[in-house]
DNA sequence: TTCCGCATTATACTAAGGTATAATAGACAG
DNA sequence: CTGTCTATTATACCTTAGTATAATGCGGAA
């Protein structure tokens, strides 16, 4: 299983436009996979590839906004530039609304693109990072037994151990018990950073 | 000292337009306040008052984008819903990154306004309880002496007493001393809490 | 100088948390 | 049916945290 290297990747249903940033990309360093459709770049896309998309607003079948519609839905984090050769200021505003990282005019200039691409790069990154960290405090979430589960929601609000005890209808040393596997498993070793990391996730919205 | 109440702010230095959306604005029960220029706005305008500005992006002497940029230096919150006549893509993604709240197009629809003021008012609102809320806890920080704020920091990591002890270059019981005013101070009554409150003003990055 | 806030330290005790060891019991998979 | 996972409880002990009380020293404000 290879892991994709960072890509750009081009969506544009008009050959020289695609051909165009894409040796303006390829130029600058990055790495370009450029597509005439939504529908192609949907069926090649690895979610898992890092980069950026630069999308053109308007396309015959399924067009930019809903093309970042359908990602947004699928949960991807792909930061998005759009291009536009039309002054249309309600899909402008609505392609931002929905967290597209940039939205520029046709022609472009190639530094307002390549900046674009670097800032876009910049956030996926970023948001990458997050993701990762929050994945592996899930994993740790994931090998609690429901009940040590539930023992740490008390813990994390603050809730002293008998009361722990009482609310769950036990006693104290079963909360104990279920407490230090609890941090034992999130590898933790004070309540303080057991509060941290389920603050990231979440948890404890009480 | 009057609160003010939640107003409509309406920037345009065109007399027809401001009575055209005051008077919609008014229809549909806002307070409204209208101006001919980004400088009359600015020289009325009190920050504790609660609402949104509904502006205009061109104008003569200070535009839209400009008043944006200063009320955001200033520390406003207030949301901005930007109206424009003309078909300018890159200042309407300006606005947008800048933190606009919406970006509408004239002739503007009586709907689309009134939909944008409401959702403009409900950001304001959220935003303001948030603000509320982080002011409560600086003030209850601010009552801490420096070697209190000093321990707190140490116990929101985690750390033991004797640990904060050894770092502070004192003894244990010096650092319960003033852990158990800064539980006080703060009105937490365990770590959990007090990391929360914490974790909402960038208090403990380490 | 005197009062007060701040930081410090000490003693003493209580309460709570953490750890180790061990045993029981139900549920479920192989 | 047997072994594992989970949940439970108990005993015992040690470590921390929390609280109360008291006292000392320092520096700034009145």
């Amino acid at each position: 299983m290879t892991t994709p290297s960072p890509t750009v990747f081009v969506v544009d249903d008009y050959a020289p436009v695609r051909r165009s940033i894409s040796r303006v990309l390829h130029a600058a360093g990055f790495a370009v996979a450029a597509f005439a459709s939504a529908e192609e770049f949907l069926a090649q896309y690895d979610p898992r590839t890092l980069g950026c998309l630069v999308l053109d607003l308007a396309m015959p079948t399924l067009d930019g906004l809903e093309l970042q519609d359908i990602l947004a839905k699928a949960g991807s984090v792909l930061p998005i530039i759009f291009l536009t050769g039309t002054a249309d200021i309600p899909k402008s505003v609505q392609a931002m609304k929905h967290g597209a990282s940039d939205f520029l005019t046709k022609p472009v200039n190639d530094e307002d693109l390549l900046s674009a691409v670097r800032v876009a790069f910049e956030k996926n990154r970023s948001v990458r990072q997050q993701q990762t960290e929050l994945s592996e405090i899930l994993a740790r979430l994931a090998t609690l037994t429901p009940r040590e589960r539930e023992v740490l929601e008390y813990v994390v609000t603050g809730k002293l151990n008998k009361q722990i005890a009482g609310d769950l209808g036990t006693v104290e040393q079963t909360v104990k018990v279920h407490r230090a596997r609890v941090m034992q498993k999130m590898r933790v070793r004070s309540v303080a950073e057991l509060v941290r990391l389920t603050q990231r996730c979440g948890i404890s919205a009480r």
